[in-house]
DNA sequence: GTCTATAAGATGATAGAC
DNA sequence: GTCTATCATCTTATAGAC
């Protein structure tokens, strides 16, 4: 499969990823998807069944790939700095191409709470991923990990998420966010490290 | 009017605020709302011409609300470490009540770019702020405040629309989370401060 | 696999009685 | 202000021809 395998099934699958992450499940009707992906009508329940199942298809691989990209980084052979950076780089490429993901799985993932226990053995891997044993040997006493753990998902993911809003109360264009956020790869890693390594008072 | 104005009108707009805020506009239906408020199907148009209508009354009640205690707090006379310590204790405080508000406004706001236009007065209120103004005299050279006022936002509010998948991922409980929420009213300001001195070296 | 036609039900909105 | 009944339209899904 090529990167752009267009057999009728795909490209109804890739209008509606498209869809779905710009509008969400309850905006978004089969006819826009046939629509949008120029096909008729009834084929997109010939290929998917129904419009529930289109969609859940889709929910899982949108976190599969979030997540499993994740795993891979958080276990590579590089020291803790690096694969800090290469986490924050990584998502900052990602969601600077697809910017609309973040608040997708979010506000889909709060409707799907039983899909979502599903994938569980995703959050475990990260767990006991090697990043985050290391993150938790760096830690300053009395503050639990997943504090950090939250810090460096929220300075990456959030702009993305409040992009709309950031955009209009800055008055920011789309490249000028772009920028801003290339700005933060390096950054982030080194905040992260100034509140792992705190000024003693 | 106190705490509870339980007219019909409230009730129907209440409603309607806890399930769009819950699920999306395009998820609720006018009979949702009617059934839930426990009210007639016909009163809901009486009251509020159309679904449309009642939307964007909400979506406006909401982000004046959120933007508006801002704005205040931004300005108030504190030091600006106080005044950190404000913004921050009081968005974990509100958010922690109403945990569903970050990813109703974002994910809405996207689909209502012009609307979101005509609130940009908050926007420029935000910027002309006291706060603002003291953050960007303490930035360290070559990072711009928008870059710091980005990491406040991210550090409290990203948690929330994250919640659900963390709490999944981490196996962690409502009261579990609260308390690393209220933790956190502590440690941000201390992160945002040890940013803007980064030790040289 | 792809199309047309249509069934079966849901949805936003309103007219008109009380 | 509140209710019942209903319209017009939209939506998901499928049957059946090609």
């Amino acid at each position: 499969m090529t990167k752009k395998d267009l057999t009728t099934a795909n490209k109804i699958k890739e209008t509606a990823r498209r869809l779905f992450t710009e509008k969400g499940y309850g905006r978004i009707t089969t006819r826009d998807i046939a629509k949008e992906a120029d096909v008729n009508l009834a084929l997109v329940n010939y290929y998917f069944r129904s419009k529930d199942e289109l969609f859940h298809t889709i929910m899982f691989e949108v976190i599969q790939g979030f997540m499993g990209q994740m795993v891979v980084l958080m276990n590579d052979d590089h020291s803790f700095e690096e694969k800090l950076e290469l986490v924050v780089s990584n998502y900052i490429d990602l969601l600077s191409e697809q910017p609309n993901l973040p608040i997708f799985m979010m506000s889909e993932i709060r409707n799907h709470p039983q899909e979502m226990a599903e994938r569980l053995g995703i959050a475990k891997m990260i767990r006991e991923a090697k990043f985050f044993k290391e993150l938790a040997e760096r830690c300053p006493e009395g503050v639990p990990p997943i504090q950090f753990f939250m810090n460096i998902l929220s300075l990456t993911v959030f702009p993305f998420m409040g992009k709309p809003m950031i955009e209009a109360a800055t008055g920011m264009e789309q490249q000028q966010f772009n920028m801003t956020m290339q700005m933060r790869k390096k950054l982030i890693p080194q905040w992260i490290l100034g509140m792992l390594n705190p000024p003693k008072q």
